[in-house]
DNA sequence: CATGAATGAGTATTCATTCAT
DNA sequence: CATGAATGAATACTCATTCAT
């Protein structure tokens, strides 16, 4: 028999299928979810298939097309959860911040302590960019989203007189652009600081190069 | 005639094939290198396929395999022109600075022009993050060594005190990263202003966004 | 209609879909090992190609893989079987031996006799020798350790006495090219004889020309 | 560059090739036939394509069109040129055998000689057998025809009562048999002696086991 | 005659998806 | 809802053969 065709035989699994298919039941997706994640994150998401995904999982073939249409369906179901969380948490540290170099230091720390913790996510997240045929965005509708909101948050700054007038889209552009480098430096590290990177980043973003004092 | 065994006689051929080679003989790679850059430009580097590639040419299947080995063969040496192109125009800008700033918003504008004139090749470059299986490094050899490059420039800067001593793997790491952002917002905007974005880059990476005053 | 674009939607083939389903669902692997038999007899295992197995069945392309990972895999199948029946009725025809010679003869005739009524066979079994990159062994694991127990019995006569001290490497090896020549030479004739054939290779083997007397 | 593709640029040949096409102009048929022996023994008659055999030699695909018409006929002047020189030197024996058992084991020991001198022409040999589709002779025609001479000095040996009256196809079926599988057994031996496995052959196939006394 | 780029039919294999059970 | 065998379009790649030079 072959190593790599981890194939097991039907009748072998039936014992352990019972309890699984019990448990499971409510929560097939779930299951789905969770294998989908660990496959993208390794094989990329145009490297992954379906089958990768429910090989993972003690489910059959037609089980995945019960909860999902295809891969790019699980993909952007584990997308929003990722988003949701991140926006709230974004959300959550924004309203302690007194002042808006607060606001984005708190930002930036939140959004590398997140992915610190989760590098599995991190990884997911990576092998977002450069989907096949969605080349119209990149970043996938959660991190549009979410910059969506940062650049409300900017204008209001400008409004309020807190930071310069400026154009906002730029600015926007490069919060993102400052997250998304210093995220996949920072990753390459060891060990992980998510406040040193926070602080560079809006350090950097406030006052430039002479503002990113180490 | 059936249809299962369509094979043409080589005499049947011998008309058009002629002009074919001759006209073609020297210039194949190049034809087929035209035609990779527009499929990964239109599907990405993931959903393109070698039969897309060769489809959208006048030659056969076997052909493209005297030229390339694979779909990742063709899509390096694309890549590598643009790298090779562009690196010769970084170096040549950064001759005339004449200080540090200087180099930093010359190096930018020369970027964000070269992908102003060239929207499929900045398609294409774009389809490149996030290749299958590459996960470890989404941005390619030739930006890894583009980025390298500026790594040593930003180290003798500090060395020779003309900027403030830094974490110089996160300044890299965000010129990298601001120059993505900014050149996505650039191209989604009409007119495409590479003056502009070089600027607002070279002030907000020199003065933070103080300095990136409209 | 377009031949190229030759789809048929799925509902215009749930007719006949639904008998073929349940009629082969536990008799696939049979069919394929059918149609592979003849193929091979035919095209000579070098020749024949998995395309050319399921076309000879009304299964799709996908469903070979199903049951078998290659060509090699199928074949070795068929061999398996014909070589376990062999063997099977090999060791029966020898325990009504009475001594050395009843032992050889029966053991010709089972052969001769097996193979006279499986024509097929008998050609799926030549197809065999000299396989592709195999030819270190051209005999098929099945003949070689059938060889492999002739020779200890052949060491166990000598030791018995029942038979001349020899070289037992080269006795083995006789019995087998004996068998294969005869064969081949029986397969030929009209009508075809496996009493005079094992008769003639048993009295050859034990006296040589002067015994083999017609 | 790849290692594996050891495709050398034009311009790197041109050199050596100037040479090289001088003095092989007359004698490209024989580069063909000398790689075509070694890629036969190496990769055996299935798995060996033109483009191996062209490969091993200094010259262009096409001009193994200018030679031969394919694989086949190249393997068929192979087996011809060892045919003759076999039957010129089985006959040179023949010419000193005194009586039929001297002529046998003559035959015997030139044979079975002329493969241990010649290793590769062995090899070659045996990836014949079995050749894809010309499954109703697996010996080649310089085999045939050998044993076709073999087997009108049987019936000559027979009409003069040199030898008992016996079943003539069988007979040369087994002289066939004989040699092949004892052959094959000698190959595998260290070291290769060709007068004891004569010396075997020629009294098992006289006198039987009992006169192949070691 | 020699060359070697071009050809395109052919092969193995994968994989998303359906559907009878 | 769960199952998993069946499906067959699609893909990468090979290779014998032709033919302009």
């Amino acid at each position: 028999m072959n190593i790599e065709n981890n194939k097991v035989s039907p009748s072998n699994r039936v014992g352990n299928r019972a309890n699984k298919r019990a448990s499971n039941r409510a929560s097939n997706r779930d299951a789905i979810l969770v294998a989908a994640r660990a496959v993208f994150a390794e094989l990329g998401y145009g490297g992954a298939t379906v089958r990768d995904i429910i090989r993972r999982t003690d489910l059959a073939t037609g089980t995945f097309y019960n909860y999902f249409t295809n891969k790019e369906e699980v993909f952007e179901a584990l997308s929003n959860e990722t988003g949701e969380e991140l926006r709230a948490l974004l959300s959550e540290a924004r309203k302690n911040a007194g002042n808006f170099e607060q606001f984005i230091e708190a930002s930036y720390l939140t959004y590398f302590t997140y992915y610190a913790e989760r590098p599995e996510t991190y990884r997911l997240m990576r092998s977002n960019r450069g989907r096949d045929g969605d080349n119209s965005n990149m970043k996938g509708p959660q991190v549009t989203a979410g910059l969506a909101e940062m650049r409300q948050d900017i204008e209001r700054a400008m409004k309020l007189r807190m930071i310069p007038q400026n154009d906002a889209g730029f600015l926007t552009a490069t919060i993102g652009g400052v997250a998304f480098s210093i995220l996949d430096e920072m990753m390459e590290r060891n060990p992980i600081d998510p406040h040193h990177a926070a602080r560079f980043a809006a350090n950097l973003f406030m006052r430039g190069i002479d503002g990113a004092v180490e």
